[in-house]
DNA sequence: GGGAGGGTCAAGCATTACTG
DNA sequence: CAGTAATGCTTGACCCTCCC
């Protein structure tokens, strides 16, 4: 059962595929069932939703403003179905979570699993991604929260915290600097070295560790 | 039975990409 | 550059289901 129309499920779909026959197909029902709710929707709003454009339908100013908040309502009625199992004394629910690949083993994971082991009864839903596409996902409000890199330089978010990570440095063993106990950039700054791409260790817009490499260009290889 | 709402199908039109 | 195919939106005709 849903509280939403036709028409909000109709659009939804538009918006996101960007094509009517796109949205049409993913629905299975025709284009021009899709077609006529949102001209009817269009003239009982008094503008138009889309910009009808050669290569699809693009959403207009009115129609990401309805958008945004159509997914709004639909979070918000998620809320209120668990606030339902409440009041009936059921405990469940569910938690969306966005986090990029690097987090995706490791103690996070295994803190996820001690939450998966504590709380049978929630349900975690988690998207991996990269750290832009999650923070578009929290934007969007298709998860609730993200973990991703790079927080600070993600404008329009709220950080709710920050968490400082080790940097790793691998080598082979016969390496001279092997058997260090510990390395400043300094000391790695004549090697030739690979980092992965920006977006996967930026950590702090401005003065991050990784950007003072940077000044030694020739000796760096970046993978893709 | 008839109206309303919502669906499909087919045709038309516009735009873009491809091809000779 | 013109012809053609592909893609996508719109519209008209018609059908089906539901409700009064």
């Amino acid at each position: 059962m849903s509280p939403f129309s036709r028409f909000a499920i109709y659009f939804a779909a538009v918006a996101r595929c960007g094509s009517l026959r796109r949205a049409a197909e993913k629905l299975h029902i025709s284009a021009s069932a899709i077609n006529r709710q949102i001209l009817q929707a269009e003239e009982e709003f008094g503008t138009p939703l889309f910009e009808r454009l050669p290569e699809g339908l693009r959403m207009t100013t009115a129609g990401e403003l309805l958008y945004d908040n159509l997914l709004r309502w639909q979070k918000e009625f998620q809320l209120t179905r668990q606030q339902f199992d409440e009041l009936q004394g059921l405990k469940r629910g569910s938690v969306s979570i966005g986090m990029v690949q690097a987090l995706a083993e490791g103690s996070f994971a295994a803190a996820l699993a001690d939450i998966i082991t504590s709380w049978q009864w929630l349900e975690l839903n988690l998207r991996v991604a990269d750290s832009h596409a999650v923070s578009e996902k929290v934007r969007q409000a298709d998860v609730d929260f993200g973990l991703i890199l790079d927080p600070e330089g993600q404008a329009g978010l709220s950080v709710l915290a920050f968490v400082e990570l080790a940097m790793g440095v691998v080598m082979r063993p016969d390496c001279p600097l092997a058997q260090a106990a510990a390395l400043s950039l300094g000391d790695l700054s004549h090697l030739r070295h690979i980092v992965p791409r920006r977006a996967a260790y930026r950590a702090r817009p401005g003065g991050d560790a990784l950007s003072a490499l940077r000044l030694f260009p020739g000796k760096q290889h970046q993978l893709q």
